[in-house]
DNA sequence: GCAGTTTGACCGGAA
DNA sequence: TTTCCGGTCAAACTG
């Protein structure tokens, strides 16, 4: 299941997400774990990265994610610690639309939700951007 | 030429 | 009142 387009019950995404604050991503922890690559894990829902720092609080960084939809309200916070795939993601808000997965069915997430697909270590671990 | 992503700087709030 | 941290926006670069 690592690479999955299916939204685990734990994520609290889509309807339910208007309350989860704090979602653990057990599912993309394990991912990680055997992928050995930061991932972002997908939910159905297609998001622009905005920002990220590096939170010297929780000596993680974190990154921020909005929902595409510019009538969507909904936000996303993946942290992550250096040298552990261990992915911890925060939805902030509800989706005020469908899930695109839906409408594009389930080749519409096409490219298995590419664009959903962030390599959150290769910005960290010396990915392909590596200037 | 367009879309998307990444990095840095700025602003606001809390301690 | 000052300092620090978190969050967001804009500009630039790459594919």
């Amino acid at each position: 299941m690592a690479s999955t387009s299916q939204p685990t019950p734990t994520e609290g995404v889509g309807e339910g997400a208007g309350h989860g604050d704090e979602e653990d991503q057990h599912a993309a922890e394990a991912a990680a774990s055997s992928g050995q690559q930061l991932v972002m894990p997908e939910d159905g829902y297609e998001w622009k990265k905005y920002g990220q720092k590096f939170i010297k609080n929780i000596q993680r960084i974190r990154s921020y994610f909005r929902c595409r939809d510019k009538r969507c309200g909904a936000k996303k916070k993946v942290e992550w610690q250096p040298g552990d795939p261990s992915l911890r993601v925060v939805y902030e808000g509800a989706h005020q639309h469908g899930s695109p997965s839906s409408s594009s069915s389930c080749t519409g997430a096409g490219h298995d939700g590419a664009a959903n697909r962030y390599e959150l270590s290769a910005q960290y671990f010396g990915g392909p951007r590596t200037q």
